[in-house]
DNA sequence: TGGGAGACAATAGTCAGACGATTCGGAGTC
DNA sequence: GACTCCGAATCGTCTGACTATTGTCTCCCA
């Protein structure tokens, strides 16, 4: 027998994904939901906090206040994504290996797409995340080589495949982010950076793919020796 | 001022993610536990059931119950994801498009990656799923059109890749089921999948997503001309 | 007449305490 | 030896009260 709270928050969930409730309806206040339900105010408390920890729901305290059936975000799927993968990769449940090939997927599809796609002002900021020789010279590290990643993933104008790239970007950047980094790494970066941007610049997508996957081959296999 | 059940769900997240907390380890009962955290049980039990409902945690009843560390598992995040692509497309933050092009991405590195790791039985299982002719004419749907793909997405032998590709064509496959689907439809995919088949027989890889890429395209386009 | 202060109302958030339900293990019995 | 019963630990549920937050309305005063 499953515990009334997520009895009550299976039928609720049921509701907003079947589109009954619809988004941004207001729900009934909690005394008076949990009496429609037949259970008690903290139960059915416990089922909304089911709900609204899953973004189906949000709640606003306060007159004129109550809960509210939340929007979609993707935002939230990629928080949750990126964690998720995470946790899965700390557990072992996932390989290095498992991460970059997918990485590797998606990112060489990001850049095709972007290089056919890209409009100018993704162009100019493609372009400022790019390292300069000054930059490396200061200690390796640069600031952009993350964001050229985001800008050019965005860039490619697909939002499921930007959510699903970022987040195993981002899960494989934290993986890597308790490593010390050589600066022939960070070279190795910057310059298959400036590769792939020409490419993209060019209009040309399968040069942009193929260095993209280069490129995440080489980083891969670095981030590999390193955890040796 | 955030609630306090929030703060406190995202203190005990904190110590989870960061591994303070380790897998399968029991925390304090419910009353206890409130108490280091200087809350009633009632709040603590909402920041239990935000984080219970991530899979973050898990209760147990009775004798020997309680709070524990979940293990993370893959299942949970592709449910996850599949529901929330289904909501992200039925709010049309996410177009058709955009789903056909990310399951192509997944799917076709998938069947590259099939047609080089495939074991026998694997094989076994995908010849099983083929349609004969005799299925087509019962009534054009057939029992293993969808098993096809989640059987040789699993042969890609990674996790990553099967989780985001299984939950991007489960949200597409529902989008799809609320339209009638045409008995050529169906033969067009019976054609596709024997073909894909074949190429992973040969381990010709490059084959196979041709194959694949094709293979969507063809039923992106079909989906596409339903809706209208 | 305009605006600010303050009361009011509706709502979620928090608390305390009690009791019920479930589960496990062990004692006792047939 | 197997079955039954009992007790303990834990989560699950309920009740009722109080607090905090926030939008609205009213009233008074400049």
């Amino acid at each position: 027998m499953l515990p009334a709270y997520q009895q009550v928050a299976e039928q609720i969930q049921e509701l907003i994904v079947a589109g009954t409730l619809s988004v941004g309806e207001r729900l009934p206040a909690e005394g008076e939901f949990a009496a429609q339900f037949g259970v008690s105010r903290s139960t059915m408390r416990e089922a909304l906090r089911t709900l609204s920890s899953q973004s189906l729901l949000q709640t606003k305290r306060g007159m004129g206040g109550g809960t509210f059936v939340a929007e979609p975000s993707p935002d939230h799927v990629q928080t949750y994504l990126e964690r998720s993968i995470g946790l899965l990769s700390g557990a072992a449940v996932l390989s290095l290996d498992d991460l970059r090939e997918a990485r590797e997927v998606l990112e060489v599809a990001a850049a095709w797409f972007a290089a056919t796609r890209r409009d100018d002002d993704e162009l100019r900021n493609l372009e400022a995340s790019l390292a300069s020789k000054a930059d490396i010279d200061l200690g390796g590290e640069f600031q952009g080589h993350h964001q050229f990643h985001v800008i050019l993933v965005r860039a490619a104008q697909n939002r499921l495949i930007e959510v699903l790239a970022l987040a195993v970007f981002r899960a494989m950047r934290d993986r890597r982010n308790d490593l010390e980094a050589s600066r022939s790494f960070w070279e190795t970066i910057a310059s298959d950076h400036h590769d792939i941007f020409a490419a993209v610049v060019d209009r040309d997508a399968d040069a942009a793919g193929l260095l993209m996957r280069g490129h995440i081959a080489r980083v891969g296999a670095m981030i590999a020796s390193f955890e040796q």
